[in-house]
RNA sequence: GCCCGAGUGGCGGAAUGGCAGACGCGGCGGUCUCAAAAACCGCUGUCCACAAGACAUGCGGGUUCGAAUCCCGCCUCGGGCACCA
């Protein structure tokens, strides 16, 4: 018997599987098809654990259904534009293609290494060109159906990175990328109307049944959907009299409109200015808007909610009861949410209270608790300010409506009678209707970078913003561009000037590039039809292999790349080009690979585990073994070398095993059958009848949890299937083993054939070896089994007195439920003299339950 | 503050209404060996000298013949959103 040696054995089956084309997708056959993919790495090193575990279990995956008659297309390529390829271009004074091809080369390297079973001839790499092109065109398709705007307002912008940031790419006030602290700048950028989407977003997460929850209820959250009302205030003149002029507002709470006592613009609302300009109050509130500007989301996010506002001299009339309240501007209303105007009630809303207390703004108590002692004192009231409120803090929940004219003494609170009502009085008066708002902003797309995909327009002095012709495209990155001395694609000269496609004149060049999350937004979908040179892919072949089965990566794409690509999915069906509506059905978040304490593997910190280490110590099988293994897929995973090693030792115990069971081990024998004579029980008779039992059980078992993606204990499983050969081993002698030859050798197959998936090299060359089989094991059919031949004949239950355990009864699986009473009753007849048997319950296969009293 | 998830041996974890701790790591003892390593065998939740037994799935209640699992109320940890009206 040849040693396991991965050493050896994984080169030469690596290269044999790519001589054989092993992994290349079947693209004519008729089988159904399985799409498996890994969300791609970005080129910024080579691969770290965290690659390992993402692209162990989406191969698993993928060899497990090919075995399972899938037709499978599991692809890998490079999300390769972005910032970090252009610092390193910097830094080395070189150009960012260079350190990220050279990058995609090392991680292609380590790939191959884990025995990753890609399609190479369908790769995909961002920075290409002939995908480039395609994201360009996929643009120029947005813009023809509105969904690309370009507009001055406040956008998020990095120092460290110098360009804007997507709403998404903002943590805390930090930016996603280099921790930055974003500032606000007003900048004419372009803009994506996911927006236009956000209500198809939101519900189709109800289709999505192969979805965590948590990634559900982040991308809701964010996109965040608020039923409520438009109301419209009219406001005052200079001189306090009511005009025609209306201002709106977005309220969930119509309900507490007559405790509405103050009026509050955003220090960014646009009519701010006009509404002061030449008052006493001009400086004020303009010194206030400048201040707030210096307010930085940073602070916001550590919790800093002082309030600061300045009232405008002028009035607006609440439309419910004709009541003029004062206008002030405020820094705690979001410009760029609902109107940036909000209706002030410090009664039902706490910030609102807040406010009122710290600039002595009057309280009406308008929304009570049922038992309040207010109640009582404001019966029959109307409008009574109470300034001295006996409590701390807003009535924002549900309640009883006081004060409140005819609405007096209904249900108040979000969705409430009340609420009702007093839409349906303004929908009357035309002073207000219904409106749902969303927290999801407009995804800004422009970056001020040079490593990405060029927003392919043209400003013309004529004749405007104008689109690249569709046959111009790609828009080319330039080449020679020396970053290093601060040379950008705004100051690269050849690149801006050109002609205006319209009218011919001369024109600049648009100089922003798109965020790199465009890149990853379609690229699943380029996989399908990698090198179309006319379109981004051909509809029927996307439509065959998409949506993907199985998509698995990181939990940090919850919101960013997975709400990008679920928006694009649905443009791109708006085009007609695809006929689906969600590009993911099924989705794996991968857990973390942490340090044997528990914390994050960083070079500063000096705790990284390489995976080429790893694999020159145990073999690329081990390695990926061992991650499956040692924790459930989604949950973290604390490194510990002790534990690889013993995943090793089972390939090595699994390897001599199946040489003994097809009885060809030689010297190398585990159990030597000459040498067993006394063994102690079980009899080798009853060894094998188990031995065959559990075949069956456990390949029904791995199949199940392969299918559920529970590859932990589908190893665990296997585990015991081994455990049992292993028993029967122990036990025969060379008689008894060649009477259960056939057996055995099927139980070999099925233990190889089990851990084709896991163990891709092992598994292979055992196959084709020891077994001597002609092909690939990962051309082999999976395992069958036989639900019946897992049963066992004789069954050991349980007998429970009122749910404790005091007696196991041996019965015939067959048996009867009243026979098995029968002996359950007298095996714990210690336990029931003198007592009242009330029932018992016979659970078959599991336990018999005596109630006794 | 709002929303979601998780708490089980020394450790990673298993069991989603039916014998808690599968499988593995670690530990202890043994076989082999001059010895060690490797390999193989056995034991390994806690209390108790052993057995018997009792106690054990974050805490407190409840539903049920039976609860780690379902329900109610807490505690702790992790994650998301957050001045979004």
């Amino acid at each position: 018997m040849k040693e396991y040696n991965p050493r050896e054995i994984e080169p030469r089956l690596q290269q044999a599987w790519a001589d054989a084309e092993l992994d290349k997708v079947n693209e004519s056959a008729d089988k159904p098809k399985k799409y498996v993919l890994e969300m791609f790495p970005y080129p910024s090193g080579d691969i770290h654990m965290g690659h390992v575990r993402n692209y162990s279990i989406g191969d698993v995956v993928a060899r497990y259904n090919r075995m399972r008659g899938f037709d499978v297309l599991h692809p890998m390529g490079w999300d390769a534009f972005g910032l970090p390829a252009e610092n390193a271009a910097i830094k080395r004074n070189s150009h960012p293609a260079t350190w990220t091809y050279a990058n995609i080369e090392t991680q292609k390297a380590s790939f191959k290494r884990m025995g990753f079973s890609y399609d190479w001839d369908r790769t995909v790499v961002a920075c290409d060109p002939e995908y480039y092109r395609w994201g360009q065109w996929i643009f120029e398709q947005f813009w023809k159906r509105g969904l690309v705007e370009r507009r001055n307002s406040p956008v998020n912008w990095c120092p460290g990175c110098q360009t804007v940031l997507a709403n998404e790419q903002v943590i805390e006030g930090r930016c996603w990328r280099c921790d930055s602290e974003v500032e606000k700048r007003d900048l004419t950028q372009w803009y994506f109307k996911i927006t236009d989407y956000a209500q198809e977003l939101l519900d189709d997460l109800d289709q999505l049944e192969g979805w965590p929850e948590r990634v559900k209820q982040q991308q809701a959250n964010w996109i965040g959907r608020s039923e409520g009302a438009e109301v419209q205030f009219a406001l005052c003149d200079a001189d306090g009299n009511e005009t025609d002029d209306l201002i709106t507002v977005f309220t969930t709470r119509a309900d507490t409109l007559f405790g509405c006592s103050f009026f509050v613009l955003a220090p960014e609302y646009p009519r701010v200015a006009e509404l002061v300009a030449g008052t006493e109050y001009e400086k004020p509130v303009l010194d206030l808007v400048e201040a707030s500007k210096k307010v930085t989301a940073v602070q916001r996010a550590q919790g800093d909610h002082e309030k600061h506002g300045e009232f405008t001299g002028r009035y607006v009339v609440n439309p419910i009861n004709g009541q003029k309240v004062p206008v002030w501007v405020a820094d705690y209303v979001v410009a760029d949410y609902g109107t940036g105007a909000v209706m002030a009630v410090p009664c039902g809303d706490q910030r609102d209270f807040e406010f009122a207390r710290k600039y002595n703004l009057p309280i009406i108590p308008i929304i009570l608790g049922d038992d309040d002692p207010l109640m009582e004192q404001l019966a029959g009231e109307q409008n009574r300010v109470v300034t001295e409120v006996p409590w701390e803090e807003a009535m924002d929940a549900e309640g009883t409506l006081v004060q409140s004219g005819p609405y007096t003494g209904m249900r108040g609170g979000k969705h409430s009678e009340g609420e009702a009502a007093i839409v349906a009085a303004l929908e009357e008066a035309g002073r207000g209707k219904r409106k749902v708002e969303f927290r999801l902003r407009d995804w800004l797309i422009s970056r001020q970078r040079y490593w990405g995909n060029p927003i392919p327009a043209i400003h013309c002095p004529e004749c405007g913003v104008v689109p690249v012709p569709e046959e111009d495209l790609p828009v080319l990155l330039p080449k020679d561009i020396d970053l290093a001395s601060g040379e950008t694609l705004a100051s690269h000269e050849e690149f801006c000037s050109c002609t205006c496609p319209k009218c011919g004149g001369p024109a600049k060049r648009e100089t922003d590039t798109m965020d790199t999350f465009t890149c990853s937004s379609w690229y699943y979908m380029r996989y399908t039809d990698p090198h179309n040179q006319d379109a981004p892919f051909d509809s029927a072949k996307a439509n065959r292999w998409m949506p993907v089965d199985q998509y698995i990566g990181g939990i940090e794409h919850a919101i960013l790349h997975l709400l990008y690509s679920r928006f694009y999915t649905k443009v791109l069906r708006d085009c007609g080009l695809l006929n689906f509506d969600e590009p993911f059905t099924n989705l794996l978040c991968q857990g973390m690979v942490l340090d044997e304490h528990g914390d994050v593997m960083s070079k500063s910190k000096g705790n990284v585990i390489a995976p080429e280490t790893m694999i020159e110590r145990y073999g690329a099988d081990a390695v990926r073994a061992y991650i499956l293994f040692m924790a459930p897929p989604e949950k973290e995973l604390l490194w510990n070398e002790d534990g690889l090693a013993g995943v090793h030792r089972f390939l090595v115990r699994v390897w001599r095993q199946v040489h003994d069971l097809l009885g060809i081990a030689g010297e190398e024998t585990l159990f030597d059958p000459e040498a067993v004579n006394d063994k102690k029980a079980p009899a080798p008779a009853d060894a094998a009848k188990t031995l065959l039992r559990e075949r069956h059980r456990v390949v029904g078992k791995v199949t199940d949890d392969f299918d559920r993606t529970n590859f932990n204990t589908a190893i665990a499983a296997i585990m015991e299937l081994s455990n049992a050969a292993g028993a029967f081993l122990r036990v025969a002698n060379a008689e008894q083993r060649a009477a259960y030859a056939d057996m055995s050798a099927e139980v070999a197959s099925v233990l190889v054939r089990l851990l084709a998936p896991v163990a891709p090299h092992w598994a292979d060359e055992l196959w084709q070896t020891a077994l001597g089989n002609e092909g690939s094991v990962h051309r082999a059919e999976w395992p069958t089994f036989d639900p019946e031949a897992a049963k066992a004949d004789e069954v050991e239950l349980a007998v429970q007195v009122n749910g404790k355990v005091r007696a196991r009864i041996n019965v015939a699986a067959s048996a009867a439920e009243d026979d098995i009473r029968a002996q359950a009753l007298e095996a714990i007849s210690a336990y029931t003299e003198g007592k009242n048997v009330l029932k018992a319950i016979v659970i078959p296969g599991r336990l018999v339950n005596v109630v006794v009293k």
